[in-house]
DNA sequence: AATATTTTTTAGATTAACCTAAAAATTTAA
DNA sequence: TTAAATTTTTAGGTTAATCTAAAAAATATT
């Protein structure tokens, strides 16, 4: 069966968005990342879903089936590994490169991605720490976990960084987040991806998500 | 002024039939390589003409406007590296990486292009021996060039061959083409770009472009 | 030069992916 | 629990790239 680069694009903004939640995922919150309207994603999930790659039922939301997730994690994973590639190899900073991947990510070769992996010292994370899903699909399991990809109502431990800037530094000093700190998440905001918080069980704050990506946590409950 | 893909490979196509002949391009020429219907073509070289990527005058057929040329150059030069790339760096055989720089040189950016070239040592052809073109363009000169560049009703000189397999070589002397041979072109065959040529003046054969690619050659009149 | 053949273009449809506006279903709030 | 607000779907169109069939132009042949 072919498919088509929107086709592609589509399953990848199902599976990030299920990535956050264990609900259906709306009509509206795939319409805002694909950056096209509601009444356009509902012509596509009837579409999809003809083709047997998502669940869906009208008003009930979608979500991706084991075909669906099959071809999103091979497209999470050719994403990821040319962004190692465009760091490692093309000497892109790793701000860079996510354009150049989203391009690079439809091109269609397994010969190719896996003689990449190979190439690249078969790569466990991206250069955004994100973990690089294996040929089978299967996502590596991590020492620790990027608290941007944590769900809500889990409770972790700050462990590490991911970036030592003066910068980012200061404002996780500012915010009160050291190490060792225990995180209650609240809330996640589909909307910018932030995250409500409490920091050892005081008022909960919000945190941006480019600022939970670059903070490492175990998982405690 | 954007660009499809598509619109891409309509240039590439009128871009290499136009190097093998200095007449415009007929719509029937171009369709056979796009695979596609002349009514098809035509709806498209008018678009083309739009955009003032080519000269058209319907029933006059085609050729590239500056414009054009330069597009089209850009996507030879990205064809070509990336398949430098995936001989020398993916290990592919060079039979193998036709279909996958097809898909590789429609991604879009000048950086990664630059960094590419810089990556695989400026290399000057492909693995089947092809000019890359530069930045600016410009395509370099080769020491020789290929027999199946060479343009009708030219006299040259047989100066190496690009490969050295036995079957290949004992082709070539079944063809009496020795070292040395003085080869007058009489006619390129735009359906299989089949080359009519005389050897050492005597009564002219054929020779397919799968041989005449792997002949070096330098022109001499 | 007149006719036949071939090539090219026009006319009118089709498909994928999108749109707007209106209708229907669901969810929230009074 | 009915009304209001929001979300989602349907209906009907648009655009890019394609198609078939028919008409027009160019080329080749007697």
């Amino acid at each position: 069966m072919t498919i088509s680069f929107t086709e592609e694009n589509y399953l990848k903004v199902i599976h990030r968005l299920s990535e956050a939640t264990s609900d259906d995922i709306s009509t509206n919150a795939v319409a805002e990342l694909m950056q096209t309207k509601a009444a356009s994603v509902t012509d596509m999930l009837r579409k999809l879903a003809d083709k047997g790659w998502v669940n869906y039922q009208k008003y009930q939301g979608v979500r991706l089936s084991a075909a669906g997730e099959k071809i999103a994690l091979s497209i999470v994973r050719k994403h990821r590994l040319w962004e190692v590639f465009l760091v490692d190899k093309m000497d892109f900073n790793w701000d860079e490169v996510h354009e150049i991947a989203e391009q690079l990510e439809h091109i269609e070769s397994d010969d190719l991605v896996n003689k990449l992996d190979e190439y690249l010292g078969f790569p466990k994370t991206d250069p955004h720490g994100d973990p690089i899903p294996n040929k089978e699909g299967v996502l590596p399991e991590l020492a620790y976990s990027h608290l941007s990809e944590i769900k809500a109502n889990k409770t972790c431990k700050l462990m590490g960084v991911a970036q030592d800037s003066a910068v980012f530094l200061q404002l996780l000093t500012k915010l009160h987040l050291s190490l060792g700190a225990k995180l209650d998440i609240k809330e996640i905001n589909e909307f910018d991806r932030s995250i409500f918080v409490s920091i050892n069980d005081a008022e909960p704050i919000f945190i941006s998500h480019e600022v939970a990506k670059n903070i490492l946590v175990k998982i405690l409950a």
